[in-house]
RNA sequence: GCGGGCGUAGCUCAGUGGUAGAGCGCAACGUUGCCAACGUUGAUGUCGUGGGUUCAAGUCCCAUCGCCCGCUCCA
């Protein structure tokens, strides 16, 4: 079973169960949307519920061994535009674009572009990284015509294959900030550096032909990745808002409030869980990138002086907690970013990345903040955000470590690994296919099952009675239909740990069979301390 | 955003111009004492959507939306 048909049958179990629907469905679905059914509200409720738990009730210790200090916030989605203008998503998210509409190369209006591939004789030993906005910004380079005066994109593309087939070729992957698309560069042997790309050779207009392939341009068209909406009945630029990117620039915007209101002392978090929106411009990959997501961030402020320890913390922690619940195979990997690839506003960047059916991707980034955002917070609102410590008599803008986590991806993650399928024997004993999603207890949708083994003698009715004792305090089911290998079978498609089976002997001696998942092994317990028992399992 | 493929029952899919189907699933009843049992019965489709060609369209054409793959992108 390669990714793909694994991952088809995964989005088939989920849509079939419940999990997953495509959002609207009935009027043809909205690309980049999904809805929750109902397990499937109940896999992403137990994950909010267990981070929630876990970072801002009840975190681990911190690095000396002591308590930590977190609380939670809940911010709007739609805030003042400002705070888009100080976060600097506003100038990021609406560059104009050019698009060409022969060779289909992408063009920011005000930039730009030649193609070239350099060779640089002197340069960086094998595998070691360089900026490639200084490659192209310093000096020029020896520059040699490898390919035609105006290469059209099949050609780059040809070249750049050709390199990496070769395997003379180191792959730098995620460059920071390239110039345009269709660029890329690599190592060769330690000897020779290439960058293949585009120059920054003056602008690009409409009306102009493509750089490239001498084809026409489109007009510029903005080209944002924030959500707009209008405020008030009237619509112009003044009514306009967006709806949040990232829950993080809530909680800065609320720094000052949360450390007025709380006798907070640095270091302490601020956690926050809720949607945020991106106008992807190709969604994919089922529910791992959507324009309508939910993030649960924590934005952990402290000294400088003690960043990097915060941020070792948080990124092991964060790491621990995927593994802790069931992502501990080798699927799940921490990928510390180099610093060429590290965005404008960090100092050290981690990503836990898992290794989903279609590829590994990231589920959480922990990045080290510095004092960028409350520092651009208080420049824009002119707001003093600075902290005083009255021990050291210190005054100072704290440094903030952010673990930054997807929920649907978590959930997504956690479906992929639990999703497996073994044999289990019918009742003739003769080995049969069984589909099971082997959630750790504590995501699993529905914890406990209740059935009577048979629907007479009085069964149904103590199943009934044990039913309603459970569901009091525990996510339950009761099914009494058709034949119990059947209802079983359900629940693991389902991924219900235990199965809870009322027989002809509880009816003498009060004990009942409690049916685990992942071993199919049936223990005999009494009645009366099921929810005891299953209480002590999740 | 570009290119290719695909949209038929809840799921997987068959159906190349002439009465919409199969398997599984689902529901009801009966049977059934531990892992997808059996029997009987039943429900579920604007064949993704809109337009066109035709006496006749699930089938051919156009557009559009959605999904998948590749490319691209992911501040």
């Amino acid at each position: 079973m390669d990714g793909q048909d694994r991952m088809e049958r995964i989005v088939s179990l989920a849509k079939r169960r419940g999990f997953i629907f495509p959002s609207s469905e009935i009027y043809g679905g909205i690309n980049g949307f999904w809805d929750y059914g109902p397990l499937g509200v109940e896999l992403k409720r137990n994950i909010k519920d267990a981070w929630w738990h876990d970072t801002v009730r009840c975190p681990p210790p911190g690095p000396d061994g002591k308590p930590i200090e977190m609380v939670g916030l809940d911010c709007s989605i739609i805030m003042n535009p400002k705070v888009w203008e100080a976060s600097g998503h506003l100038a990021g998210f609406t560059d104009p674009r050019i698009d060409c509409k022969q060779c289909k190369a992408r063009f920011r209006e005000d930039q730009l572009l030649r193609p070239f591939l350099k060779v640089l004789t002197s340069l960086p030993e094998s595998g070691q990284m360089f900026d490639a906005m200084n490659l192209v910004t310093s000096d020029p380079p020896q520059t040699i015509p490898v390919l035609v005066d105006q290469p059209n994109r099949e050609e780059l593309q040809s070249v750049v294959r050709q390199f990496l087939n070769s395997k003379r070729a180191k792959v730098i992957e995620r460059p920071q900030a390239p110039p345009v698309m269709g660029s890329a560069f690599f190592v060769v042997d330690g000897q020779k550096v290439f960058f293949l790309g585009l120059d920054l050779a003056g602008t690009v207009q409409a009306g102009e032909l493509c750089p490239l392939c001498r084809g026409e341009l489109t007009e510029a068209r903005d080209f944002s990745l924030m959500l707009a909406t209008n405020i008030g009945a009237m619509q112009d630029s003044a009514s306009t808002a967006y709806l949040r990117p990232e829950t993080a620039q809530g909680i800065f915007a609320n720094y000052r409030n949360v450390l007025d209101t709380s006798r907070l002392k640095i270091p302490f978090g601020i956690a926050q869980i809720g949607k945020a929106f991106r106008n992807e411009i190709n969604p994919r990959n089922y529910t791992f990138r959507s324009r309508e997501f939910e993030q649960m961030e924590i934005e952990f402020f402290c000294h400088p002086s003690d960043a990097d320890t915060w941020y070792e913390y948080w990124r092991d922690s964060r790491f621990q907690w995927y593994v802790q619940h069931g992502l501990k195979s080798d699927k799940l990997r921490l990928r510390n970013h180099e610093e060429d690839e590290l965005a404008h506003y960090a100092a050290s960047c981690a990503d836990i990345e898992y290794e989903f059916p279609f590829g590994t991707s990231e589920l959480e980034g922990i990045a080290n903040r510095t004092d960028f955002d409350l520092k651009q917070h208080q420049e824009a609102s002119d707001r003093d955000l600075t902290y005083f410590d009255d021990e050291t008599k210190e005054r100072y803008i704290p440094h903030v470590i952010e673990p930054s986590g997807g929920v649907d991806r978590a959930a997504l993650a956690f479906l992929c690994e639990a999703y497996d399928e073994d044999e289990a024997p019918d009742d003739k004993g003769v080995m049969r296919k069984r589909t099971v999603l082997r959630f750790h207890p504590r995501f699993a949708p529905i914890k406990v099952a209740v059935f009577p083994l048979v629907r007479k003698d009085g069964m149904p009715e103590k199943a009934r009675a044990i039913y309603a004792r459970v569901r009091a305090s525990l996510a339950s089911f009761y099914d009494e239909k058709g034949a119990v290998g059947r209802r079983y079978r359900r629940q693991d498609e389902a991924g219900t740990p235990f199965c809870i089976t009322v027989d002809g002997q509880t009816l003498e001696d009060r004990t009942v069979t409690v049916r685990d998942r992942d071993s199919l092994a049936q223990e005999r317990i009494a009645a009366d301390e099921v929810l005891d028992y299953v209480r002590g399992r999740l």
